[in-house]
DNA sequence: AATGAATGAGAGTTCATTCAT
DNA sequence: GATGAATGAACTCTCATTCAT
């Protein structure tokens, strides 16, 4: 019945300011600790407010959780922009530009830790999240997809669809690898040869 | 560590079978549901016994998980001495064996589910699991790199550690991507540009 | 209670308007979830002020409530103005007057719902709402007694005190009975049965 | 997914102990002080058990409190039997079988205090509790109109069902008054009274 | 050795009340 | 005067862990 506990739209920059306080906290606490090694009176602290607070510009916990993904996405909302410019512009050879991007990633991959992991994990228990996240990788893949497209010319004859799914899963992982590095090998040389790989993957011999 | 907390180390047939009964409902029940959301007592009614007992053979919940992870590395020996032998042998084409072995593994992953989501996120906040975690990646890694060395004869001429992480982190991904499921592509698809990626690296064209 | 919290003494007009329009949102929403289930928030919400306004008016919640109940007992004034009226004027049957007295009762029941449990219930746990609601029923009581009392000529020989207790209470339950409806038997029927055990009980035989 | 945490199904004499200890000191508390001021908490510590012991024999404080009413309600089986009973032996006039059927009923009431409110209250909004709370009241309401019938002979000629609520609301309403007592005239005079207007009502003049 | 009832810290969430603007 | 964001104590419920039997 009392269901409509409002939640506070924040249209005042005053809002605006704690609801982002709220969020780059969570974003925080959920990198460093996870999702449920978090707790909602920790994020409040870190945010300068009281739990009451966050439970008015978030219905719950989950709620709050999916708000710190939309900030960890955004991040790359840009980055995919340029990665398109950037291959489509036939000037720059194809290695390099793939370089760049994945230095990119891995730069803003350090910076999310945990998240990445926790994603994966409330995603498994909670639908919202998991259909957010499902959606989000779609738009990777279709990115991807679309970059191929765009470079056909200068590729191999591949089953592109499938191809988007190869190079976004290598280089969705090797990023995670280096940033994460926890291997024996420099990043460097794994970059290396993941760049080798793609090439050899995408490009006429 | 050295506590006085008796934590029975097994050796009549009796201990040993509710031992292996309490790892292998944790191992379902983790798979299942993930570490957070199964409970101790359920996993203990699941292998027949009470909270207390599991108690007794597992220090705590982290514990019992480490245990289950074993489990889970368990499967994957076989495989790994598989994969060297068939590599090995000269007279199978290197993308069959690769094929091969990369549906094993899917088949594998498929029942482990959440386990494989959760083993990341629990190693992210105990260092005990996380440890185990690394040496057994370590394990992976080396039997590929072993593997890349005894048919260095057939591929070009490669980075062979750094290679070890590319083939490792592609084939692993591709293995979850399929296993999951959740791609608009067909698996079938992706496999076979997977074997692409992975024959135009590794393989002299 | 002598403290220093300035409760707002509404002498202009627009004060009075916003008092009022307190009462009226609490006493509807008393009314609709009772006392617990109501927030301050929401008869604020409702009567078009602020929360913080909702303070300068009232001490606090209880005080509302109190609000409220003078605001539902007033509705009741009028009507025992004309039951005396109406029981004193001879030259009408007692049990037509008392047929229409029930009746109005029960309108006004209907309308007030929750309100009537939450009385009691509140009354229970705070001393402030339980003295008032004791006034109140010694106000109906009184006004019963007064009407037995003009009436003594038409009635048997009863003790008078007593009587308006057990009226009180006949009356009282069976309208309750009426307006809640949950029972197997129309209120019509309840209403005539009811009137009949009032005369039978008041009227010589 | 975890819902079926085991609501322990007493069997045992420990067990049930502990179980109608909790009872009990529910019972008691949200006598004395209603059901939302009564905490999960209190009840435990009254029971002499901790929170968790609660939950394991109540699925949550509403079950609780329903557990509370069937305690309450037992109280009156034995009660309506007797009735029947002494009703029915036509050798003791009605109006001592009545005057010590209220007597007992007003004895119970003493002890359940705030209960009585309290289901009223909660009733309101919680389904279970109030489909539970028509359900006892249609017994009562059965149970006198059984009497009755057993009685028709010696009745005025009524419409008897309409008659058992009427009875039902005056005995109940009376009880209630006098045994929380806020009356200024002395409970006996009020007593006597209800049995001249019962008497009245049922009994040919 | 085994049991499972008991524990209680700790989590998420609500809401009466305050107070800076 | 009015506002409504902020507060934080308090509540219900969970579950890893212990220990008397």
């Amino acid at each position: 019945m009392g269901e409509q506990t409002h939640i506070r739209a924040p249209q005042q920059t005053r809002s605006l300011d704690k609801k982002a306080k709220l969020i780059e906290a969570a974003y925080e606490l959920f990198c460093e600790r996870g999702y449920y090694k978090t707790t909602t009176i920790e994020v409040a602290r870190r945010a300068g407010l009281a739990v009451g607070s966050l439970y008015a510009y978030f219905k719950d916990k989950d709620d709050l959780f999916l708000a710190a993904l939309d900030r960890y996405d955004a991040r790359f909302d840009g980055i995919r922009a340029d990665l398109l410019a950037d291959l489509s512009s036939q000037d720059r050879p194809i290695r390099e530009s793939l370089r760049s991007l994945i230095e990119k990633l891995i730069e803003i991959h350090k910076e999310t830790k945990a998240l990445n992991i926790e994603i994966r994990m409330v995603a498994y228990s909670n639908p919202a999240v998991r259909l957010r996240q499902d959606a989000q990788a779609e738009v990777v893949r279709s990115a991807i997809l679309q970059s191929l497209r765009a470079n056909a010319g200068r590729l191999r004859d591949l089953d592109l669809e499938a191809a988007a799914e190869v190079v976004d899963e290598l280089m969705g992982g090797i990023v995670h690898r280096i940033a994460f590095g926890g291997t024996a090998v420099e990043g460097e040389r794994i970059l290396e040869s993941a760049l080798d790989a793609l090439c050899a993957y995408l490009l006429p011999s």
